[in-house]
RNA sequence: UCCCCGGUCGUCUAACGGCAGGACAACAGACUCUGAAUCUGUGAAUCGUGGUUCGAAUCCACGCCGGGGAUCCA
């Protein structure tokens, strides 16, 4: 049990740096996260935030990050700002080393222009349709350009025309030249510059040509001295590619070296930034931060910690086995971290009036409640108790079955922190609803313990209706009924899939007068309900909840074994 | 179909030729002023067939199943 921790295995990667590092292939790794600032950070971001500065932090090493912005049309300076708010927030920090591959451009021009001369690359007159027609299947090789065999001078002078300007987009490509034969498709001679008319986020319009990313980002994780460049999965049939680009302009061993492992996938959730910008054009969710959405932001607003989300990242582990990770997974993780930190408090969801008929009209007092059981530290408060309380509905049956350990006629149970009640009279209205519960008290059980020892086993929250403090409560399911939303849509049409019922607004909902001015951000237990977090939509005194989590429930999975899930 | 990758409890993931282990989930029980937490226990896996070996989840061969790969995206 105690030498668990120590013994626990290296995921493949982190073997692969360890060994190299052992070896002395290099004095210290240095990776790196590239993303394309074209979106939102998601939880499979995340995956590969925590492998990349996890190796750093774990090994001693560093770890970049830098925005891979080779193609202006989808960036936004935005997303570059939120990327790097989203993964401080998680708690990495990447020092001096943030780079953009656009400041590598003029490098990356006399590399175009070395390879060029070499006779590894030509400026190809074709168009887009004429490539793709050439480019062979995947079981017939592709047919050469008939530009290939261009002089390098010619193509030399081409290409520094198309720098300067003088081509429409379209009119003409820099490629490498491989072999058209090449039975792995990146490498039948691969475009590596194309030209944009796009203004660049950050080089304005000095550039008419883009390089593409695999000329690209290969190059940059040689000019930043990468020693693991770690990607996912569907990058593996560019490896060739990346190593042959380093090798043709000539980068000196050791190079750096692709690796890839398999993306996070989520259960009834899409991760795909495309995908979920989707979502957020079309409306169905109110943004990238919709506490609904996967993205860090949606997940931070959600109320999840950075703590949680690093802890699951390290659970699930890195392979190359595609896999899907049950959500339930990442629910633990985020009620493993709140359990310990997260303050309790007393609110209301479904209320029903509770009436103490022998407690004085006039009468009140403070009780004091325990603010977190798993923390002494986190001391106690006191909760105003009155005649008129609200409870929740699901704790009153009329008729209840068997193992039903909360009120019902003639029942007793714990009002928690205050007092033991018992059920003496159920109101109706006229259609024969309950719209209220009367009860008598046992002035004897002031914080709730019976002097002769009786045992009560039901214990229930509720909030004195006089001190109330209304909210409004945002409850989430998941966006998606289905495992694998993207394998379950017709075509592709996920949206079809969304579930109405993904919020549920609770308003108004009635919590502890403590929580009147909670401040927006604060991350709580409603007991017996689950963890909430401040959204920052709360006004004064009046805030709004969102629905982390819920608290695991057994008493569900007994009551309804079929709708629990 | 041409190339590449992968198949271990329901889901993830270990075992680096030597006892198939852990986590989540599930189930049963204990405890409980949160039907939470905690504690105890139970069930649950090496894709198939051959081969190599004293010994195979691991190495080899063949098969089966799954994923990825043809954008002037990354």
């Amino acid at each position: 049990m105690v030498e668990e921790s120590e013994e626990r295995s290296l995921d493949f990667v982190r073997q692969i740096v360890a060994d190299d590092l052992a070896k002395g292939k290099f004095r210290q790794s240095v990776t790196r996260f590239p993303p394309h600032p074209n979106g939102y950070l998601h939880i499979g971001h995340a995956k590969s935030i925590c492998l990349n500065f996890g190796i750093a932090q774990d090994t001693g090493g560093v770890c970049h990050l830098r925005f891979d912005d080779t193609n202006p049309v989808a960036e936004d300076p935005h997303f570059v700002d939120s990327m790097q708010e989203d993964i401080r927030w998680l708690g990495f920090d990447w020092g001096e080393h943030l780079y953009y591959a656009s400041d590598y451009y003029e490098q990356l021009y006399e590399h175009a222009c070395t390879l060029i001369r070499k006779g590894d690359a030509f400026i190809c007159d074709l168009s887009s349709e004429e490539i793709a027609e050439r480019r062979g299947t995947l079981t017939e090789p592709g047919e050469a350009s008939p530009f290939r065999d261009r002089p390098a001078d010619e193509s030399l002078d081409l290409f520094e025309r198309m720098r300067a300007g003088e081509f429409e987009p379209g009119a003409r490509v820099l490629r490498a030249r491989i072999d058209m034969g090449s039975s792995v498709l990146p490498m039948r001679d691969p475009i590596l510059y194309r030209i944009l008319d796009t203004p660049h986020h950050r080089t304005g319009n000095t550039w008419p040509i883009y390089p593409m990313y695999d000329f690209a980002h290969s190059l940059s994780d040689a000019i930043e001295h990468i020693t693991h460049s770690i990607c996912t999965l569907e990058f593996q049939d560019r490896r060739p590619l990346y190593d042959w680009v380093l090798e043709r302009v000539g980068i000196p061993e050791p190079r750096p070296r692709q690796y890839e492992f398999a993306e996070l996938s989520l259960s009834r959730t899409i991760l795909s930034k495309r995908f979920l910008g989707q979502l957020v054009g079309e409306g169905a969710v109110a943004g990238w931060d919709d506490p609904r959405m996967p993205t860090l932001s949606g997940m931070r607003r959600r109320g999840f910690t950075p703590e949680s989300i690093r802890a699951f990242c390290d659970g699930v582990g890195v392979a190359r086995r595609d896999n899907t990770i049950q959500l339930e997974r990442l629910h633990f993780e985020v009620r493993e971290h709140l359990n310990q930190v997260a303050p309790r408090a007393m609110g209301v969801l479904r209320p029903l009036k509770l009436v103490v008929e022998n407690y004085p009209e006039d009468r009140e007092e403070e009780l004091p409640a325990v603010n977190n059981p798993q923390d002494p530290q986190a001391g106690t408060r006191l909760v105003p108790f009155s005649r008129e309380l609200w409870i929740e509905r699901d704790d009153f049956l009329e008729d209840p079955p068997k193992k039903f350990h909360r009120l019902s006629p003639g029942k007793e149970v714990r009002l928690r922190y205050a007092y033991l009640v018992t059920c003496t009279e159920v109101v109706k209205d006229a259609s024969g609803a309950v719209v209220e519960i009367r009860a008598r008290y046992d002035p004897e059980t002031r914080g709730g313990d019976a002097p002769d020892g009786r045992k009560v086993r039901g214990t229930i929250h509720w909030v004195s209706a006089r001190h109330a403090v209304p909210a409004e409560v945002r409850l989430y399911e998941p966006l998606f009924e289905e495992e694998d939303p993207m394998a379950a849509a017709e075509d592709g049409d996920f949206m079809k899939l969304l579930r109405a019922d993904s919020l549920e607004v609770v308003d108004p909902a009635w919590l502890e007068p403590s929580l009147g001015e909670a401040p927006i951000g604060l991350r709580l237990q409603l007991e017996r309900l689950g963890y909430f977090s401040v959204d920052p939509d709360s006004t004064a005194g009046r805030p709004v909840l969102n629905r982390t989590v819920t608290l695991r429930d057994s008493w569900a999975k007994i009551a309804k074994p079929k709708a629990s899930r």
